[in-house]
DNA sequence: CGCTCATAAT
């Protein structure tokens, strides 16, 4: 008896199979869906007849249970009954089918049977389109609106929300304007709904302005109204507007729910709005908001980028649902604090951690995405962490992501920051489609290495692909000109850059200029372009042409250029040095106290050298004279060992050049040995033979060190990197990829 | 009808 109505369907169903129709003969979803029914509904157990016909409401909770298991084969055999018993003319139940058939994402089953249904209704209609909808099937959503239209039905405010959908996934911004009319054409400028929904579409068309005008129209905003136009808001890069109508919403006794502040949160996290950020959270507590994983990975990320690591990490422990948003919220938010970390120690610790989670998602067996390679690309960028570099690259490989082009781009970077060229222009020529900005990573890196030739013919590749540089592109091609002292170049370059590309030249463009008159000596001319062309130094360029003074000892422009310099009262370090260094080899007096004064005033500190090295899965961090190692004396011994060969060689410490009484040495006088020597030292002790050693240093490499690591090259005969904090180096036969263009400084330790 | 992360070039 319990059994009977399941038999009877499956047995039609198998009928339905032989009229050649695509059936699932398995009931046992049926069978679920029916004992559903049977334990609410008493009637069916009294049912004795196979076929008999059902009440037409009562397909519906039947065919709502088959939508919820999305079985196709309980649909099937549900619509198998209703022709047997002929309830199919009832039009609720076909179009409850429609709507079931969609459901269980089977469209084209939908489709045929919505054309054989012969009165159809708008609800009917309206299935249709709001399952294909549903099904990412924007543009069939579309075309049957399309014809709805053309049959003469009036669309309701259910009809339209699909279609708006539809229209936002598709993002045209025409099909938008049209549907616009039709609120305003069938009245239904009141309804909530159609206004959230046109604000939506203009948020998606990326026309904010728009969607503000939408929202501010809705007579009656509800939640899904402020949170629209808030996270609409973020969407589309202005963060402060959306706070701005958060605030507005509360003034307005309007009571956010948890979408609602996830979305406010995320915009505190963008504005680096902290204070606000946290009351936000505090408001999550209050009103229970805190439990969703949007929340919760809107929180964590949250605290992260307000440099509150401690508090990220602990919620991060304590989700119990952990989503790849998680994960690559994570990985991107430590990735990037290795770039505003205080110092190298910390931005060490932010890279590691961002590496530590891109293991761990690994090994909590969820796929990573594009976000989560490039993120952990641009980590091994930072770090120098090669091995680690190419295990990524290996399993980005694997999973197939190397098609993406941001990840490749990413990959070049990465060899290239790692002073592997030759990687880097494989990675480069491998990939399927470039972009603007695979394009100048390979120029810059070719340019930082030092390769001018190659980066100006990439640059002209690049124009016949038919790309167009931008303003960075541009600073690749001058590097590389200026590096290679190509004036004529240069000057060609910068040319085509204001009158092809009309791009106007910035201070970086001019730095690169300058820096190339001044790597050819020709210090007068420096200074004439910096004259001629009218632009205002900055820090970086008044320190380009002291060094350069100093070098070819131009001395009247040098202390032109200082006082110019000290004018704008410089704020990095390095500058001072630079500036001190200079008074005091001249025995200006006055102008040392002077330098000294106006560093108190701008409260600037001792100079911190650190170095340190990737070996394996370890980290070795070097301070200037640093013995703080168990094994720093053999460190020290083979490290004078190598100076003692490279002076037989022909390398002049700086010591023995300027004489130990120098006056120099007041500011530069403890450190013997800069933190770079003794990592470089270390990593040649410590790896294998012939592995290149790769090391990363926090402040420019002095002249003298570079100098000495020149030796170290020769005499080891090994490849030696130097990454520092303003440009690349990469040792090898006693030559560097830089052009010897050290800084000029001997720094305190 | 609304939510979280968002990556690559100086």
């Amino acid at each position: 008896m319990a059994s009977l109505p399941s038999l009877s369907i499956s047995s039609t169903a198998h009928k339905i199979e032989t009229d050649s129709r695509k059936l699932s003969s398995s009931s046992s979803s049926v069978e679920k869906g029916l004992s559903f029914h049977r334990s609410q509904e008493g009637p069916l157990e009294s049912s004795t007849e196979a076929l008999q016909p059902f009440e037409p409401a009562l397909y519906t909770p039947l065919l709502q249970r088959c939508s919820e298991i999305k079985s196709l084969s309980a649909a099937e055999a549900l619509h198998a009954h209703v022709l047997k018993t002929g309830t199919h003319e009832d039009l609720l139940v076909s179009t409850s089918l429609v709507n079931t058939y969609m459901k269980c994402g089977a469209s084209a089953h939908a489709h045929k049977l919505f054309n054989v249904i012969p009165q159809k209704n708008i609800v009917t209609w309206t299935a249709l389109i709001s399952g294909y909808a549903r099904n990412n099937q924007a543009d069939e959503a579309v075309r049957v609106f399309i014809q709805l239209r053309e049959s003469g039905f009036y669309p309701t405010n259910f009809t339209l929300g699909p279609v708006f959908n539809a229209c936002s996934s598709l993002y045209s911004m025409e099909l938008g304007k049209q549907l616009h009319g039709y609120i305003i054409k069938y009245h239904l400028e009141s309804d909530t709904s159609m206004g959230n929904s046109l604000c939506s579409l203009y948020s998606k068309c990326r026309r904010l302005e728009y969607a503000v005008k939408a929202f501010q129209r809705i007579p009656n905003k509800n939640v899904i109204s402020w949170t629209t136009i808030i996270s609409s808001c973020g969407d589309n890069g202005n963060a402060e507007l959306g706070l701005k109508i958060f605030h507005d919403m509360l003034l307005e006794d309007a009571l956010p729910n948890e979408f609602t502040l996830t979305s406010a949160l995320s915009l505190c996290t963008e504005t680096q709005s902290f204070g606000l950020g946290k009351q936000v959270h505090a408001f999550c507590v209050k009103y229970g908001c805190e439990s969703s994983v949007p929340m919760k990975n809107s929180i964590m990320y949250f605290y992260l980028k307000s440099g509150e690591t401690k508090e990220a990490m602990r919620l991060f422990n304590g989700m119990e649902t952990v989503s790849l948003i998680t994960w690559n919220a994570m990985i991107a938010g430590h990735a990037q604090l290795i770039n505003i970390a205080k110092d190298g120690a910390s931005a060490q610790r932010s890279g590691m951690a961002a590496l530590n989670m891109f293991q761990m998602l690994h090994e909590s067996g969820m796929k990573p995405d594009l976000f989560t390679f490039s993120s952990v690309l641009s980590a091994c960028s930072d770090l120098v962490a090669l091995e680690q570099g190419e295990q990524v690259h290996a399993q980005a490989m694997k999973t197939g992501f190397l098609s993406d082009v941001v990840v490749n781009s990413a990959l070049v970077t990465m060899y290239n920051k790692c002073g592997c060229i030759e990687k880097a222009a494989k990675a480069f020529v491998e990939m399927s489609s470039r972009t603007l900005i695979s394009w100048t990573s390979m120029i810059t890196a070719y340019s930082q290495h030092g390769r001018s030739i190659e980066a100006l013919q990439l640059f002209e590749d690049m124009r016949m692909a038919g790309v167009k540089p931008n303003k960075i592109t541009f600073v690749g091609v001058l590097s590389a000109c200026s590096h290679a002292g190509l004036v004529k170049e240069a000057e060609h370059y910068f040319n085509m850059m204001r009158k092809e590309y009309k791009i106007e030249p910035v201070i970086d463009h001019y730095a690169c200029m300058v820096d190339m008159f001044v790597r050819l000596g020709q210090m007068e001319e420096a200074f004439m372009f910096v004259e001629r062309t009218g632009f205002e130094p900055n820090e970086i360029i008044w320190s380009i042409l002291i060094a350069g003074c100093r070098t070819h000892g131009n001395m009247d422009l040098c202390y032109y250029a200082a006082e110019r310099l000290l004018e704008q009262r410089p704020k990095e370090i390095e500058t001072y040095v630079l500036l001190l260094n200079m008074y005091l080899s001249a025995g200006r007096w006055q102008d040392v106290s002077k330098v000294r004064k106006m560093m108190k005033e701008e409260k600037i500190g001792s100079i911190r050298d650190r170095s340190w090295i990737n070996i394996r899965d370890k980290i070795y961090y070097f301070r200037a004279d640093d013995r703080s190692y168990s094994w720093s004396s053999e460190l020290y011994v083979f490290l004078e060992n190598l100076i003692d060969k490279a002076r037989c060689l022909g390398y002049i410490p700086y010591k023995d050049a300027n004489g130990s009484e120098g006056e120099e040495e007041k500011i530069s006088s403890s450190a013997v040995h800069h933190s770079e020597r003794l990592a470089v030292a270390f990593g040649l002790l410590n790896l294998p033979k012939e592995a290149p050693v790769r090391i990363v240093k926090n402040i420019s490499m002095c002249r003298d060190c570079h100098s000495a690591v020149k030796y170290f090259s020769i005499l080891t005969k090994r490849e030696i990197v130097v990454r520092d904090s303003k440009r690349l180096h990469r040792f090898r036969d006693g030559r560097c990829c830089c052009g010897d263009f050290a800084h000029w400084l001997r720094l305190d330790g």
